[in-house]
DNA sequence: CCCACAACCGTAAACGTTTACAGAGATCGT
DNA sequence: ACGATCTCTGTAAACGTTTACGGTTGTGGG
């Protein structure tokens, strides 16, 4: 672990100076006598760049921050998943900020920005706040949000189509013959939250069938205040038939109380998640979910940063990635699983 | 996104000179009046440090790299969720690498510790190959290794015990009267392959139970090898009344070959799986699993690093994080489930 | 034989910090 | 009142690179 050697090491030793060192190191034109013991020197002394000073002269640090908002969430992974592969194709490293879905985090890390210890950002906000969008406004590099900003907002953008996949699933419902269809929601101060609820409200409405508000139950997005959630749910409204849960952790949540009360799935109720994780094809019933491809979202976003780090400036872009219904046996009976068999 | 302020332009509009500046950053002992005049000048041009220049003088970059196998891997997740709080609230930022199990990506990894990106490297490799050791050996950080390394290797080692691992489960499966205790396996050439099938073997003969080599199955360590893998076992062995998987995933496969085959989970076959991930506890029935620590693991491997970024010198350490076996219902039966409501 | 030009190389400055050192005032004791 | 001491500050070097610039050498043409 000692002082490993530098520029200034290779140049004495190979009786030229640093700059030739440079050079050769860089693939710049130079005779080809210098190359080799350059080379030579460098080989013998195992010399590794160092990438501080480096990119303090370049001003580039070839690293991406990716800020998620929790660590633990299947969602948030499965875009980590994905943007891991593009930015290390690209010579890219990948910082991890856990901001545990606390708003000053969030904000720190944009302001971190200033200190150039990445060339770029994407991150994932669970709400925006006025205090974000000012910050992004000032920020000293590159970001790409995940998630929806305000109209207007100047920052690469990838959301989803939350409002379209509450859609695909309320439909699919309904076509299974479903008339009591309740939504069991997170928090309505979130964008997600407020995003579903307000499309669970028009999908009913498109389909002719009347908001009840007792068919609307707030809890969080996690599995034990889901189960909480459904348990007031069902002693309030004994006859509900379906459940259109905010995410999979609630979907879970969701079963775990509707076995325990002795009502089948999907017979006496359907349930339907959100987000597509790998839990909602493990469960038993395996669960329905709409994928709000998170992972096209994470491979999207890194793309769109790529770009501009490479590109300079440009309009900031808005990219939506469509929803997708995942069938399985939560709503369509168990005969569903037995083709999901391949590999 | 224009250049933003550096000491220099501090200095200038405070009308001192830039060693003042940074003394007063770093808070030395400073005037009262140029403090303020400091102060006042970086927060009106909203100066904030620079991470790579203070990391080329300092020699630390307040970096820690963590490279796992796989970011799909739930075990190498868990660790994940408890290195990143223990890095943060140390003052780490943590650059994640993912080595898709590729040796060579592995062996580039802590060749990149001679570029000084980072302070320190946490790593978890799936086979300890001799090009490992070298490079270990020859590292230019700090490393600490989750998973097991040849004795005498110089360098902090967190491992699992999946020998004793092993045990627990299958006394378990023996205390609950299963005699045809069958083991569902990965491949045998990966580390925790071999290990699990040795003990397996172990604790059979231990508990006076005979080896019997129908009762072994080797396929890989996913959820369709798994299927595919037990689906041979049952044909084979139709007497078969306990299983053991090597890993979550596969016996997830597992039930789903026992379900349809309308075999009963406990009571005609029990179930154990490894890792005790979160797919553990989101089954139906819920899966009994050793949980391997992964999480403690992880945390553990996080401190040892930390102790030696700060500690300097010191003898190489290997922790060994004992395991648990969490029982649920798909070896204890479903009331088992009732307690695991809360929070 | 000299000049123009190309090819290569070394010197030095720069990136933005931290910090050793020494100089300048202020304060104190005698 | 004077030197000793203390406090504060500025100058400059250093961290390890990259790169603009100018100098040296060699080639070829006139």
């Amino acid at each position: 672990m000692a002082d490993g050697p530098t520029i200034n090491t290779i140049a004495e030793r190979a009786g030229v100076s640093i700059a030739s060192v440079s050079r050769v190191l860089n693939g710049l034109p130079t005779r080809q006598e210098t190359v080799r013991k350059v080379m030579a020197a460098a080989d013998e002394l195992g010399y590794v760049r160092n990438a501080v000073a480096r990119s303090l002269k370049s001003r580039r640090t070839h690293q991406v921050a990716f800020a998620m908002a929790d660590v633990g969430n299947p969602a948030y992974l499965a875009m980590l998943r994905e943007i891991q592969p593009v930015l290390k194709a690209a010579g890219y490293r990948l910082v991890l900020h856990s901001t545990d879905a606390v708003a000053a985090d969030e904000i720190d890390v944009l302001h971190s920005l200033g200190e150039r210890y990445v060339d770029g950002l994407i991150m994932s906000p669970l709400r925006v706040t006025e205090a974000h969008l000012e910050m992004l406004a000032a920020a000293r590099a590159p970001v790409v949000i995940i998630g929806s900003v305000p109209e207007g907002t100047r920052v690469d953008n990838v959301r989803a189509d939350s409002r379209t996949g509450v859609r695909l699933a309320v439909d699919h419902l309904h076509a299974l013959g479903r008339r009591r269809i309740a939504m069991v929601n997170g928090p309505l101060d979130t964008v997600p939250g407020a995003a579903r609820g307000a499309a669970y409200r028009e999908a009913l409405t498109e389909l002719g069938l009347p908001y009840d508000e007792d068919l609307v139950q707030i809890g969080d997005f996690y599995r034990p205040q889901g189960r909480r959630a459904v348990a007031d749910l069902l002693a309030r409204v004994p006859d509900v038939d379906a459940l259109m849960c905010a995410n999979d952790l609630i979907a879970l949540g969701a079963l775990d109380v509707l076995r325990a009360a002795g009502r089948r799935v999907p017979e006496d109720v359907a349930v339907v998640g959100m987000d597509d994780t790998d839990l909602a094809a493990a469960s038993w019933p395996s669960l329905t979910s709409v994928s709000l491809g998170s992972a096209e979202r994470g491979k999207a976003a890194a793309e769109l940063l790529l770009e501009r780090l490479r590109g300079g400036e440009r309009e900031p872009r808005v990219v939506t990635v469509p929803p997708r219904l995942v069938v399985r046996a939560s709503t369509a009976g168990p005969e569903y699983d037995r083709k999901e068999g391949g590999e």
